[in-house]
DNA sequence: AGCTATTCATAAGC
DNA sequence: TGCTTATGAATAGCT
């Protein structure tokens, strides 16, 4: 958006990266400004620049939006969010020097991930459990059966298969993985 | 930065509406998260769309920069430097409380998420092929060959077939789900 | 969900 | 730090 691309790791020189963060914020909060305007959104920004100073935006204001984004997680009990929004991100366009260091940081991701996942995936079942009835109630007349569902199951095996062997590789580089 | 230039306000299609909110959101996301790599900042992002449901971005993660916000604004050293709090009102939230509601949104959630996981697999993919080489060169001594993975693999099927039939029963439900 | 025509954001330069 | 401008990006309207 510039005179010139820009490679999307952190600007060494200091003096830049100030203007950079800088202009960014602005940049940030101008866009969450049009998003609550546009959609009627709530909207909260917090920002601590790598000198550790705050800065933030808030539609109506910070503090209304942190308390009920608190509150909405403890009343639904959802304790997974967009994280993973900005795993995947961070992964899309991270550029580390060494490819070692790609596969290494990529895969110490991807385990966080994953961890993510079963939990998730505990929480579903808790949930389903309460839940059932009412989801049966729900969707019972439909003709999608558990037998219907347990094919379509069978043709994601592949798919299913490869992520999994991504997963137990991320495990064994367990020992090489700190955070 | 489309065919026509917009009017600041609130979008009065509900339809266009919510296209705008979603690419919008997903815009302000990934400003957020070229703005905490190229400037190693951290950036916490909580927005509540027009219909109440939560979505959130975080670098590292949402609830250590919540907590580092308050605690900042507690103590003295703060910058606070609210912006734009324009004279839109909180819009009343239809709370979710009952069972139906919960399910139905852990679902929709789940669901996303699920698409998130595909997405991922597959830059795993593009990644791994790149730093296969050193990968390999990395591991290719240890016990661990592919075969062993395969095993540990079949070992975890069974807990692949329950979070995929979730997978699946959330796809099911996507007629139900909007937003 | 994709696809451009346009508008917008911003990296450099001063 | 601020203003200008050439370019890269985000996205509004459509399909």
């Amino acid at each position: 958006m510039g005179r010139r691309k820009i490679e999307m790791k952190m600007v060494t020189d200091s003096g830049t990266r100030q203007v950079t963060f800088s202009k960014r914020r602005n940049g940030l909060f101008k866009k969450a400004n049009e998003l609550s305007t546009l959609c009627a959104a709530q909207v909260a920004i917090l920002v601590f620049s790598p000198g550790g100073k705050p800065y933030s935006f808030g539609h109506p204001n910070v503090e209304s939006i942190i308390h009920r984004f608190l509150n909405s997680r403890k009343s639904n009990e959802e304790y997974f969010d967009q994280r993973a929004n900005s795993n995947l991100e961070a992964i899309g366009q991270s550029n580390p020097n060494s490819n070692t260091d790609k596969v290494i940081n990529l895969l110490k991701k991807f385990h966080a991930q994953r961890k993510r996942g079963k939990t998730l995936v505990k929480m579903m079942r808790m949930k389903l459990q309460k839940g059932k009835a009412i989801v049966s109630q729900k969707f019972g007349k439909s003709k999608r059966s558990l037998e219907v569902l347990r094919d379509k199951l069978k043709n994601r095996i592949n798919e299913i298969e490869a992520s999994s062997s991504l997963l137990l590789l991320a495990e064994g580089l367990n020992e090489k993985i700190n955070d």
